[in-house]
DNA sequence: AATAAAATGTGAAAACTGTAACAATAAAAT
DNA sequence: ATTTTATTGTTACAGTTTTCACATTTTATT
């Protein structure tokens, strides 16, 4: 229905809107979120009118039906379970992370393959991986979060892929190699940040 | 010289490279490079060839040439110092991260309101953000990474800016708004995972 | 030496994405 | 009631990015 490049922006429409409603306003108009998304008014109304989202001319658009239909595109009326694989710095972050469940998303277990990790610290349960395919099925998780050391992470995504999973979100600097029907979404900071001092032009070549 | 999107896509060569030249290799060609990365293989030519970076006909490119210029292009030739704001959850991971010096990085400083942070269990020193300009001029710093709450980003942003930062790694979850000269990468946890689940499918409207 | 094969490099075409112009409509002002 | 104004929604256009087709070069084979 949207492509990728639709799909950012959707979001970036919908983190303004939830700004919106907290600041206690009611509707908005393109241009409003132009400003706060820095993407051009024509392209907002044209995004919200292939979408079939229709606001009302000269009254702009009403920000909880514009957050409903969101809702419904991104699915966030199911709640989805998730897990995560690696409990070292940015795991044990991760799994402390609260913003999880304002979009419907569960944390149900993590795993490592270290067993002093297995303790009750965290606020899930951690597994060792022989018991991923039961947690998978028992909860019906598609997606996992995937912060291995960088030389384990092709080997664990096989094995996450081979029990079931069909998203990974990588924190690990390597490209995966997984199956057509797989999806890896890359998160990675010195990527980030090379960009980013390429970009205000900090190189004098 | 290059763009936005062109910068992605030699930073995944670049990662693609580093394995191959890990793998022993010397040389490459744009079909290997486009299964590591999925990205055509004449697209590949053509931004490199647009770099002004040649291969041998039929020979393929040299794996060491082509990540010589593609340091060149992304200037980690020079050493460049960082630092970062917020030492919670995930600032104190990133603060522990040890990949910064493979780009060339250096995180030089660490900032957190809290007191109780600033102690010496930290690979560098932490101070509190009246010593921010300080540290800036010290080292000449220009990039920074910010993860602290939601709600004092807007404002912590503004300060860092105010007192030279020109490039932001945002891990909050908020748009920041900032000056045309300083630039923001979000790093979005919750964005990636729902668009994750969006393009798997989970999502049965 | 001649031919075949395997790669790069590139101009033209196609596909995709964003912008501009403006008609349609609703609200506000007169 | 009429006019003005502000805003959406859409069609045509412009710009950008990617792919296609194929010429060119180098290496290998016969
Ligand atoms: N620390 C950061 O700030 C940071 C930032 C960005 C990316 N990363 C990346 O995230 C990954 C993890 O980084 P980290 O700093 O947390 O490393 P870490 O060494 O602190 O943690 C890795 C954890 O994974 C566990 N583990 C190792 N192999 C495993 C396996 N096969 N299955 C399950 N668990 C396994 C280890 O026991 C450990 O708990 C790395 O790839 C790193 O490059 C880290
Ligand atoms: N925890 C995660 O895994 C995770 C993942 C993605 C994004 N984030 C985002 O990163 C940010 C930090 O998350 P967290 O979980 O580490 O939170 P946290 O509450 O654990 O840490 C925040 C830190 O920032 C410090 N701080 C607060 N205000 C400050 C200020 N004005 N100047 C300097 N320091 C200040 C606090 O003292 C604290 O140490 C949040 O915006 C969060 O949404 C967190």
């Amino acid at each position: 229905m949207v492509n990728l490049v639709q799909t950012k922006r959707l979001q970036k429409y919908r983190m303004a809107l939830l700004r919106f409603k907290k600041m206690g306003l009611k509707k908005t108009f393109s241009h409003s979120l132009s400003e706060e998304t820095s993407v051009s008014a024509v392209l907002i109304r044209k995004d919200f009118s292939q979408c079939g989202i229709r606001g009302k001319r000269r009254g702009g658009y009403d920000i909880d039906l514009l957050l409903g239909e969101l809702k419904k595109i991104f699915g966030h009326e199911k709640e989805q379970n998730i897990i995560i694989v690696g409990l070292g710095n940015i795991g044990s972050a991760l799994v402390k992370y609260e913003d999880y469940r304002q979009s419907n998303m569960n944390m149900v277990a993590a795993f490592d393959i270290d067993p002093a990790k297995r303790t009750r610290r965290y606020p899930v349960p951690v597994y060792s991986l022989e018991n991923l395919r039961e947690v998978i099925d028992t909860f019906d998780v598609s997606v996992a979060i995937l912060a291995v050391p960088e030389f384990s992470a092709q080997e664990t995504s096989r094995y996450l892929v081979e029990n079931g999973i069909r998203g990974i979100l990588n924190f690990a600097p390597v490209l995966l190699k997984v199956p057509d029907h797989v999806l890896v979404n890359n998160v990675n900071v010195m990527i980030e940040l090379e960009r980013l001092m390429y970009h205000i032009g900090v190189i004098q070549d």
